[in-house]
DNA sequence: AATATTTACGCAAAGGTTTGCGAACGGCAA
DNA sequence: TTGCCGTTCGCAAACCTTTGCGTAAATATT
């Protein structure tokens, strides 16, 4: 571990007895500076290893190049993947990305916000945390110049630009596809209560079954807080309730991964006797017995769509400001947990 | 989006009549200004949701309080638990994180180390991706003074602090576990030839095999890449040519989910027939068919390990830098894959 | 009463960079 | 020769904060 002082405009310009604005400028190749001149200080900044210090640069032009982005967990792959999308886009433009996980929790959320405010980030890129009901914070980052945009869990907030997919239409096509597959009593499994991402999708479930003509039976309506055994337990009480159904839609393909597990225990033949289908596309999709159809969120798109808006939102007059609303589509992935097998 | 510049020190000083200096030191609660001042400014201070700018004071002190984490990816369940154990630890002291994913590439993994080191990153906590087999991105950044902390995927490296589990220990251990359920032809599904862990695991396979007097076939050896069928492709593999076995002992839980699925279709009792253990304990081992055994790593344990690491070595004198090397220990998970159920 | 100490604050530099402005110099046309 | 312009560079301010040092007034000490 050499220590070595990074270098900076001042080492090379007292090394070549110019100013440091000379310097300055020649690296940034401006016209103002003579081209033997220029040659100099960039073999030289190039031989030192000069790297300009962001801080310097963020201090001065009051920006950090950093965005903030909250997720509620980066281990769902779905986040993961959104991520990506976001980093791709924004480190081409020379951004670097700072994640915080709000494990779901509303406090954590709120504590991160108020640290990326307090980091000067230059934006912030959210999917909000399972419990949050109220995004004061959000709208505090807001009150502080700091462009705030939403994607996936989005709240009802119209002042801030989201982006996600139609989840009301993608429950549709997902029920849809279940109706299509000859099941009626459909049930749906759907995540905590408060959750508006949850409701969305109920709304779809519910317009799949009035297109088919098919009456709504809340009993077949299941709330769940997300954990690990969710769709189990779920799907076990179901079962020990003995309610009558031959299909499951479920809010996530954790959930419906358990609820498999729970049709097995009970030699519950799918999808001949009860037809599932998640959403999300994770990746361990494949690897389930059977194989579990599911919804695809573009995640990686809207990861990247997102930080399109906030490079589009960033320099933006405050005055004129107006809310962006994309949405994305989804597509209906059909594997082995609703097709019947070929006989 | 009102936007309101921050206020800074200046803003309040002058809003009271008083020195800048006054007001950092009254906010910093210190002795030399009157009780009387001091409230004056504190109050002023929260009034006016003041927060020192993090750039100005990294400018001064030459650090940005901020650590880069080098991923393969995000994505990996095991990685996600470790940047939470890292994360949990720095906040706690001041620090952000700055998490990079090289997508398993040394190029994007050089790119992402200068990038940090560019961003003046007080330090670095990597895990290299499959393909890197050169690391003088990492030991560019100590010869900037950057302390590197490497975790899981660690080199051969002597100058660099290092944090990980016992592998060949675990490798063993798994092994030996099957070995105990009475099999004996057990085949190793390792990852790239050329991944250290890869091979350190197979060193612990040999033990097991040697310490149950089984001699070692080189045919049970299988490499293969990394990615998403990797698993099922070379179990399939192993199948077709005839290759005699009845245990798996697969590098990762993903390489064992997909084995799991070439045994299911080949219609091979898991884990009668055939017993399968991984590694890693993903959170989806409980919902495959039958659940998989694993080594559980601690990987939460590991980030944490690792940034405290990292918080020894950031103001140690390079001249009396000593690498540290910190072992935690594995945990052997007992699932439906290699236990007989009860007859 | 004269001196020493304490208290409470301000000044200014430092950290690295960008940029408006001014200045020196050469060359050119009138 | 004078005036003008273009080229090439330096000066200094600004961004925000911390901190060593200086200083004035107030208090304490002899």
């Amino acid at each position: 571990m050499a220590k070595s002082r990074q270098p900076t405009l001042k080492d090379i310009a007292s090394a070549l007895k110019v100013s440091v604005s000379t310097v300055s400028r020649a690296l940034r190749d401006s016209h103002e500076i003579g081209p033997e001149t220029k040659k100099r200080i960039i073999d030289l900044a190039r031989a030192m290893d000069y790297l300009p210090n962001p801080l310097a640069l963020g201090l001065l032009k009051n920006k950090s190049f950093t965005v903030g982005v909250v997720v509620p967990k980066i281990g769902y792959y779905y986040n993961s993947l959104a991520i990506s999308g976001i980093e791709e886009t924004l480190e081409r433009h020379g951004y670097s990305v700072m994640i915080c996980q709000s494990n779901e929790t509303q406090e954590q959320e709120v504590l991160h916000v108020k640290n990326l405010v307090a980091s000067r980030v230059d934006g912030i890129i959210a999917s909000l945390s399972e419990k949050t009901n109220d995004i004061s914070h959000f709208i505090y980052a807001q009150s502080k110049g700091i462009p705030v945009i939403f994607f996936d869990r989005v709240p009802e907030y119209t002042n801030a630009s989201k982006i996600m997919v139609d989840n009301e239409n993608a429950a549709l096509t997902a029920v849809e596809h279940l109706i299509e597959s000859g099941k009626r009593k459909i049930a749906y499994i759907a995540g905590p209560e408060n959750l508006r991402i949850s409701n969305i999708r109920y709304e779809g479930y519910k317009k799949a079954l009035c297109k088919h003509e098919i009456p709504v039976n809340k009993n077949l309506l299941i709330y769940c807080e997300f954990n690990e055994t969710m769709g189990y337990d779920s799907c076990k009480s179901m079962i020990n309730r003995g309610l009558d159904f031959d299909g499951i839609f479920a809010v996530n393909d954790r959930t419906a991964a358990g609820a498999l597990t729970a049709l097995r225990q009970y030699n519950i033949k799918v999808p001949e006797e009860v037809a599932v289908i998640g959403f999300n596309d994770e990746s361990y999709d494949i690897f389930l017995e059977p194989t579990l159809s599911t919804i695809k969120q573009p995640a990686f798109e809207i990861g990247k769509e997102a930080a399109h808006i906030f490079l589009d939102e960033r320099n933006i007059d405050p005055e004129k400001y107006e809310a962006q609303i994309r949405i994305l589509k989804t597509e209906l992935i059909i594997r082995g947990s609703t097709i019947m097998p070929r006989n």
